[in-house]
Formats: structure tokens, sequence, C-alpha cells
DNA sequence: CTGAAAGCGCTAACAG
DNA sequence: CTGTTAGCGCTTTCAG
């Protein structure tokens, strides 16, 4: 028991009296510290009698485990690192707002990382965050798929918004959610579309391209990309200039932000929507249904999303590594029809200004 | 050196190949390790060449520190945490992107917590944190400021948009913005104003209430409040019929997400904005650019905000605690007009459905 | 400026 | 089911 005598290294200032440790606890419910131990971090493995002791003296003297001291020897954390690729885009609000849920409700502790469209940041700051989380959210990752699976081969993780072969994902449903935006618009009456792509390094931008190519095969429309874009509100004006000039009169923004932007040069341009062309997005944030015209979008709900990979994470963090599940999971998208879209009218789009 | 060999504790799994530790940085670099970690911790207090040799050493071993193994000895975690009311609110975004940036420039790792909008979750969460990180930012804190004056004795903590007599606060400037509000309300001839109040806990609902009223004695205007509401759009209904009820036509709803539910509220009575009455909010949040009409706010660089916070909060980490600043910082605030303010029309509001 | 040594608070074999 | 014991990887006196 003259353990715990040597004087102390102090901490810089004496700011903490030092809280009780387990010893503390022990010496009180008049045990070992290993018991201390297990009624907190195993107990299944201890008498409910001893248990109940333990737990007694940890109250009375307001003992709380210490987090690093466990990280230490057990190498789990309980946090969850989640990082997007761009923190400004609201839709990361929902994902972040479901899994912060999630992983409190887990006990858990999120990590926010903002990658800023850059994969060096994102790369650095898993790098960095390695030892002190349990694993990894990544979402809308612009990292080539090589690295995220050497990521994924060191630490659990879960792609949000993006698939890799071989890697756990979430994403919300798009293929299908492409297909019906083109039908939609094909059913008004238009012929050719136009998709205002993201980012380069965006897989979401190719797999979008992609469905949206092969649904307009599917439905007769001509269908064109252009881009890429920064999709933000301000890049929407060099968007829409794009997309006029392609001369299709059904626009499929990379998301709503973007949307909102192509929104705001029409009306500058006195392109009428959907008089002259419609106008779809991607996300459904909040503001799709408050710009005018409200935008049509492709929604899904978002908050789930982030739950979902919370949840996919934590299975997976409690299972060794090569049983370690790799589902791909899907959540359904929902096509959310506004006053964007419309049938384009007979009158030839012209510039007013 | 014998000392490292004995059987280690295995992981659960043998999913990490364990890394590199200060003691083969050592070994390498031919140095003790304590010279190792000042190389790391305190680069003033070594040579220059046996420092250079250790990072090599390091360097060529892939090592990095352990962070937990730091904070164990050290108690700093480089890690704070911010805790927001309720992350449903787009305006939280601006500070959580502000805080999030300005963290990790100075390699902090940032913890999100969504309070939900219950103290009990706010306090539980502090708690449970509180060996984890080094500080806290605590946004529209629902607390009563007896419990934020206990916490802020036990860990640096910085309140934002929430002063609290004796601790460090970051707000953005709301009094002065108060007055041009009502000021610009009563230069276009309203001479009654409502305030939508915020929820009963919300220092800052109190606040701009205390300022709302305040600015208009000064300019001759009748003000009364009406609330509290639950500030989202999906309670601007109520908010609205309560505000039609006083008869003002000046509406200052607490934020802009109420603003835009008395907004539409008011668009399904067929009251006329601004012709009937005019309506304002706080926050200036991107859709209050893009609802019709578009939203007059008092706005701010909420970024900046958050940014100070972590400033402030990174500061007084580093201080010994009697000498820890409580500077109250306040951001100016900037009326932004647009289209929901405007004369009262001299027709009689009327419900024309 | 550098080395030796003693822990930080906890977990995890290993016995019993 | 419970106690003993040896560290986890790092920082920090204390000497030199």
């Amino acid at each position: 028991m003259g353990k715990r005598l040597p004087k102390l290294p102090m901490s810089r200032f004496d700011d903490v009296v030092s809280s009780p440790t387990i010893y503390d606890v022990a010496r009180r419910a008049g045990v070992a510290t290993s018991t201390v131990s297990r009624a907190f971090s195993t107990p299944g493995r201890i008498g409910e009698a001893t248990r109940a002791r333990v737990l007694d003296a940890a109250r009375e003297l307001g003992y709380e485990p210490n987090p690093h001291a466990r990280a230490l020897t057990s190498r789990r954390t309980q946090t969850l690192a989640m990082v997007v690729s761009d923190i400004t885009n609201p839709h990361f609000f929902e994902l972040i707002r479901g899994a912060e849920m999630r992983a409190k409700a887990a006990r858990y502790t999120l990590v926010l990382v903002n990658a800023e469209e850059s994969p060096r940041i994102e790369l650095e700051q898993v790098q960095r965050l390695s030892r002190s989380v349990d694993g990894f959210l990544l979402a809308a990752s612009r990292q080539p798929a090589e690295n995220l699976v050497k990521v994924a081969a060191e630490h659990p993780v879960v792609m949000v918004n993006r698939q890799v072969p071989g890697l756990a994902s979430v994403v919300v449903e798009h293929t299908e959610g492409c297909r019906q935006m083109v039908a939609h618009l094909a059913s008004l009456g238009h012929t050719s579309v136009v998709y205002l792509a993201g980012p380069p390094n965006s897989w979401m931008a190719a797999s979008r391209w992609a469905a949206i190519r092969d649904a307009a095969a599917e439905y007769g429309l001509t269908a064109v990309r252009a881009g890429p874009f920064t999709p933000t509100v301000g890049h929407g004006g060099a968007a829409a200039d794009a997309a006029i000039r392609t001369g299709a009169t059904g626009i499929i923004a990379h998301n709503d932000l973007l949307a909102i932007g192509v929104l705001r040069r029409l009306a500058d341009r006195s392109v009428r929507v959907p008089g002259d062309v419609s106008v779809v997005g991607f996300d459904d944030i909040f503001a799709a249904d408050l710009c005018s015209p409200r935008l049509t979008t492709l929604g899904g709900a978002h908050a789930n999303v982030g739950r979902a990979a919370v949840e996919i994470l934590l299975e997976s963090i409690g299972a060794p590594r090569d049983l370690r599940p790799v589902p791909e999971v899907a959540l359904p998208s929902e096509l959310v029809l506004r006053d964007s879209t419309g049938s384009p009218g007979s009158t030839p789009r012209e510039d007013h200004s």
C-alpha cells in the first residue's frame, strides 16, 4: 500500500486536485484494483455483491475512469472521427447530426474534421488521429480508392456517400434516383439534359454522371456533361452559363448549392425556370425549399445515413479484423418535386438582358 | 535494455502491429528516451544536433507520439470540446466551422457535442469529457449561470453567444444591433414591435428582449414580447399567430429559422410582408437570403466567433488558472437589409382566407 | 544539455 | 470470481 506514496510529478499548474483512481476505490471497497477495473469494464465477470460495493465506493469518492489510462492499455478510445470533405456544405449538417446522436447514444465521442476539399488534409488528419480514435467515418472522401483501402487496412473505416470495393459504406441510393430524375424530365417533354459535374475527384460526381447518362439513353434523351464545378452557390454562375451553352433544357446540378447558384444566374439572365429550362439538384437541403423557384431535388434522409454509418462502424470495431463485415448499405433516395421543373416552353431561350 | 522484452499483453485482436515507441527511437538514435521525449515536446531544451538525430530516427521508423500516453502524464490532451445547444440550427454551422478550422490550425482536435437543448445532456457530456479535453466551448448554453461558473472553476471554458459574469465569452454584439433594428423599423414608420422570444432559458432571448425594449423606448415605439417559442421553422406558425394577435406591425423573431416559419404562416394567412407587417430575424443564415420575401436580419461573422472563441480558449489553457484572462469579446453585428421590412401599408391587416 | 528512473491510471494475463 | 503483477508509451524530476 505504500506503493502510491511517492511524490507525484506536479502538473504544470496546481489546477486540478488530482481525482480519485482505482486505487482509492479499491482501498475503500476493500478489493483489488483489478476488481475495480472489472466492475467498470466487464460487469459480467464479477460478483454481483462485489460489484455493488465497488460502485458504491466509486460513487462516494466521485471516481471516474480516466479515459487515457484506459486507452493506453486497452487500445480502445470510445471515440470516432468523422471527416467531411467540406464542412461548408449544409448537406453534411444532417450527416453530422445523425452521426453525433448515434455516437452519443453509444457513449462514444465524435471528433469532427473538415478536410476542406483537400485529399492531403484528409489523409494528414486521419494519420494524426489514428491513435486517438477507434474508427473513421469518411464522408464524401476525395481520396483515391487505393489510399482508402490502405487506411481501411489499419483502422475500422466506413465510407459515407462513396463506395469503394471491399470497404463498408453507406450511401443514399442514386442510380435509381437519377433514373427517376431523368424520367421526370423526359415525361415533362425534355429531350436533352446537361449534368453540371462536381469536383473531379468526387466519386459521387462520376457515379451520378454514369447513372444520368444511362438513364438518358434509356429514355431517349441526349445527355452531356459540363464542368467540373466546385459545388457552391458562388460557382453556379459559371455552371449556368455552361449549361445554357449546351442548349440542353434539363439542367441537373451536382448538388443543391450549385443548383441554387444556377437559379440565380438564370434569373439574372432572364432565363425562365421552369419555362425555358428546368433545374434539379441533389441533397434536398433546407434551402432547396426556400429558394425561388423552389428546387426539385433528389433527397434522402441524410441524418439516417450518419446514424447507419456509425452503427456499422461500431460493429466493425467490435469484430476481429478478418471477420469484419463489409456491408454496402444504400438508403433510399426520394425525388422531391417542386417548382424548378416543368415543361420546356416553345419559346426559344434567349438573353433579354 | 532487457526491460522491454517481457511478453506484451495482446490486444484483443492482432489487428495492429504495434507501432514504434520512444524506446525504439531512442535506441536507433543512441540517446535516452527522455531525450526523444524532449525532442518532440520541448524542442528548446535540447541540443540542435541531438534533436536532428532523434527526428531522423523517428522519421525512419515512422514514429508518432501516442497521444494517450502523453495525456496520461502531461494531462494535456490537445483536444477541445464544443458543445452546442442544438446542432439542428444552421446558425451553429458557421460557428463550428470557424472553431474547427482554428483548432486544426493549432493542431488541436475538436470534439462536437449536441446538447439537444437539454441542460442535463449538456452537463452530462461536459462531465463525461472532462478528462478527455483541455477545455470547453459552450455555445448558447442553456445552463443556469451558477452551473457554468462551477464548470469554469474546473476547466478552461469560453462561452459562445452568451455572457456570464466572470467567464470568458465571445458574442456577436446585439445591443447596438437591436437598436439599429428598431431604428430601422421606426424610420419605416412602424410604431409597435413584437419580439417573438426564444427558449425560456436562453440568455440570448433575455438579452435581446432587453435591448429591443430599451431601443423601442428610445425611439418611441411600443414593444411587447410573445412566446417563448422553440426557434424552428415549424414553430413559426404559432409565433406568427401570436404576433398578429398583438397588433404590432414590426415583428422581430428570435432567429432566422423562426422568422422563416413566421413568413410562411403569414403567407398562408395572406398577410402581406412587408405591406402589412415587417419581419426581421437574427443570424443571417444562408436561407435568409433565399426565402421570400428575402429576410432582413441581424447578421455577424459567426465563423469568426468560433475562431475567436478557440483562440481565447487556447490562451486560457496555456495560462495558470489564476492569471487566466477573462475577456468578453463582442464581435460586430450587421443589420442586413432585405425585402421583409418596409413601411406598414395603410390598409389594415385582414385575413383573406 | 542529457541520462536514469519513477510513475501517470488502468487493463490483462496468470494464478488461485 | 478475485488478487497479483507487469506493463501500455510517455513525461518529468533529479543528477550529472
